[in-house]
DNA sequence: CGGAAAAGGTAAAACGTTCTACTGGCGAGG
DNA sequence: CCTCGCCAGTAGAACGTTTTACCTTTTCCG
C-alpha cells in the first residue's frame, strides 16, 4: 500500500524530482548515464507514475473515451476492438460508455468523461442532435464521429456509406427476381436506418419500380428479438419475395421466425441482413450481408482522433467514407 | 477550452472553495440554502469536476478496469455489458482492457491500469499465474477475479462452477445415447477447458465408461475458425457420435463444417456447446449449450468490487460460485 | 443562565507531477 | 582571453481538488 514517488526515485537515483520526469518524457534531454541511472532506480523501487498527477499538470490525460450504441452487437464490438487495439499501441487507456440507445445513459457517460478530462472522444452518436459535443469541444476535448458521416469541416468522422449500401442490398435482390419487397428496420430516427432504406428506394427507381414495392416495418430496437416479432407481422399480412433487414440481429430474428413458420429460404423468401457479423455465415442458412469494415471504422478513427492530439496544428480535419461490400451466400441464392 | 475550476464556483456562490466541494461529495455537511446557492453557480457555470485533482488529493479514483480474455467473445461482452451497467449506475468509469489471450497485452493493460490508479480490477486471468495481481494489491487496487474460482481468502472470486457444466453436458449427451464422444477445445491450460473436460470424464465414469471414450481434440484459439479446423480433423479420422465443444463458437465452426460435408446434426452426430450466446439459438441447427449468466458474472462482481472499494472495513471477501443452465435444442435431439 | 456541543463555514496545507526560469560548466569562435 | 551558446541539471511554482485544524454562532440541557 506504500506508494513510492518520484521523488523517492529521485532520491535514490541521486538527481532532482526534475530530471526524472525528463527521463520520463524526454529521454533524449538527459545524459545516457543519468539515464539509465534513474531507469535502474524506477525499475529497483517499482515506480509506476502517478497519472493522474501527470493529467492533472500537463493539462492533458492518457485516455480517450468511446461511447457506442450496443455493445452487445458484434458490429460494434470489433469496432471497439479495432480501438482498444490502436489506443494501446499507443500506450492510451481506453474509456468505456455503452449509451444502450438511451439519450439520458449517453449523457451521463459524456459527463463522466469530460470529469475524467479524457484526451478525446470516439462516439456513435445515438441521434441527430450532436449540439452537447460541441460542449465537449469547448473543453478542448476532440470528437471523432464513428459510424456518422462528418457533418461540418471541423471535426473527424469516419463512416460507411449506407445509401450506396441499402442501394447495392436491394438491387441484389432486384437481380435474384424480387419484385415485392419488405425493409424490416429499427427507428428511422436512427440515421443507418434511414438512410439504408433511402439507398433502397433509389435500387427501385433504377429498376423503374416505385416506392410502393418496398413494404417499411419498423421495430423499436435493432435486436434478433425485435427481427422475430417484425416476421411475426409479415406472416400475419403476407409474405413479400424479399426481405431486407437493416442489420444482422434482425435478420437472424426473422430466419429463425420464418423458418420455424414452415417457409423455405430462399426459396420462399430471399433474405438479406447488414454488418456481415461473424455468425451471419454460421446460421441456419448462411445469411447474405452487407460487410462493413467494422475493425477498421474503430482503427482509423482512432488514429485520426491521437493524430488530432498529438499535432493540434498540422491536423487536417477528415471525413472519411468506407464502402460496404456485398456478401452473398445462401439465403439470396 | 476555458476550464472552470472550483474556486469560480466559490466566487460566484460567495462560499470558500471547501464549501464547494462539500456539497460536491458530503452535501449533508451543507446548510440547504448554501447548498442551493452553490448548485446553482455549478449549474450556471457548467462547472465539471475535475477527476484527475479529485483522484490527487483524495487518493483513490473513480475508475475500475477490467481486463477480458477476448472482447469479440459475445460471453465476455455480456460480462462486459453487465460490468458497465454496474459501474456507470455507481458513478464509476470503466477502463477496459483486452489481453486477447496474449500475456504481455495483459501486463500491458494492467500497467496502464496501475498508472490510472483504478480502485479495482475485474479480471478474467488469462492464465494461472497470479502472482502479478498480488503487485496491484500492494499498491491498494483491488482485485476480483471474474470467471475464475477464488483460490484464496484474501480476494473475491465470481465463477460458475466448469466441472459440474461439464459433466452435465456429457451427462446429456450420454442421455441420448452416445457411447463416443469427442471434446473439441482450447488449450487445455485454460482453466475453463480443463475443468469441462474433466467435468465430463466424471459423467462418463458414473455412467461406467472409460476416459477412452473421449476423444479430445485441442486447438490453438476458441474460435469459430478453430472449430472448422477440428472437424476437418474429427471427418478424416472418424466421426464420433456426439461432440462436445468448450465454447459455442468452436461448436458453431464445427457445426458448420459437418452440414457442408454433408453430415446430419442431430441424426449422424449430436453436439453440444458452451455458453448460450445469442446466436447459439439462430444457427443453422440450433446449438444445445451450457447457458452461463454472463451479465449476471458481471454484474456481481462489480457489485463485489465496489463494495470492498467502499467499505474496506466490513467488507467481507466472498467466492461465489454459479451454476451453468443445460439448454437443449435441435443439435441434440 | 452557563457551559458544552453541534452546526456551518473558512484558511491553508497537502497530493505527485510537469514546466519555467535559472545556474554552472564547458567548448568554440572571434 | 572573453563571450556566446549549449548542455545537463536544479529549484520551486503551479495544476484543482480534498482534508485538517480551526473559528464563530447557535442550540441544547441541566
Amino acid at each position: 500500500m506504500t506508494t513510492v514517488s518520484i521523488k523517492e526515485v529521485a532520491a535514490r537515483a541521486g538527481v532532482s524530482p526534475g530530471t526524472v520526469s525528463n527521463v520520463l518524457n524526454r529521454p533524449a534531454k538527459v545524459a545516457p548515464g543519468t539515464r539509465e541511472r534513474v531507469r535502474r532506480a524506477i525499475h529497483e523501487l517499482g515506480f509506476v507514475r502517478h497519472g493522474s498527477a501527470s493529467t492533472l499538470r500537463a493539462g492533458h490525460s492518457r485516455t480517450v473515451g468511446l461511447s457506442v450504441i450496443d455493445i452487445g452487437n458484434p458490429f460494434f464490438t470489433e469496432i471497439a476492438a479495432g480501438v482498444e487495439e490502436t489506443a494501446s499501441e499507443r500506450g492510451y487507456a481506453v474509456i468505456l460508455g455503452n449509451s444502450a440507445g438511451s439519450r439520458t445513459k449517453e449523457e451521463r457517460n459524456l459527463r463522466v468523461l469530460a470529469e475524467q478530462r479524457v484526451r478525446g472522444v470516439l462516439i456513435t452518436p445515438s441521434d441527430q442532435d450532436l449540439a452537447r459535443l460541441d460542449r465537449l469541444r469547448e473543453r478542448g476535448i476532440s470528437v471523432v464521429l464513428v459510424d456518422h458521416p462528418g457533418h461540418r469541416p471541423d471535426q473527424c468522422a469516419v463512416a460507411v456509406d449506407d445509401v450506396a449500401g441499402g442501394r447495392a442490398a436491394v438491387a441484389h435482390l432486384l437481380a435474384g427476381g424480387a419484385r415485392h419487397l419488405a425493409y424490416v428496420t429499427g427507428p428511422l430516427t436512427i440515421r443507418q436506418c434511414a438512410e439504408r432504406r433511402q439507398g433502397a428506394l433509389a435500387a427501385l427507381e433504377t429498376a423503374g419500380l416505385g416506392p410502393d414495392r418496398l413494404k417499411v416495418v419498423e421495430t423499436a430496437a435493432m435486436t434478433a428479438r425485435a427481427g422475430e416479432r417484425a416476421a411475426g407481422d409479415l406472416l400475419r399480412d403476407g409474405l413479400p419475395e424479399a426481405i431486407f433487414c437493416a442489420n444482422d440481429l434482425l435478420a437472424l430474428g426473422v430466419l429463425r421466425t420464418l423458418l420455424q413458420a414452415g417457409v423455405r429460404v430462399p426459396d420462399d423468401v430471399a433474405l438479406m441482413g447488414y454488418d456481415d457479423i461473424d455468425f451471419a455465415a454460421a446460421s441456419a442458412v448462411s445469411l447474405s450481408s452487407m460487410r462493413q469494415p467494422a475493425h477498421q471504422l474503430g482503427r482509423t478513427a482512432t488514429e485520426l482522433l491521437l493524430d488530432e492530439c498529438d499535432n493540434p496544428g498540422t491536423h487536417a480535419h477528415q471525413h472519411i467514407m468506407f464502402q460496404a461490400e456485398l456478401v452473398a451466400r445462401e439465403s439470396t441464392r
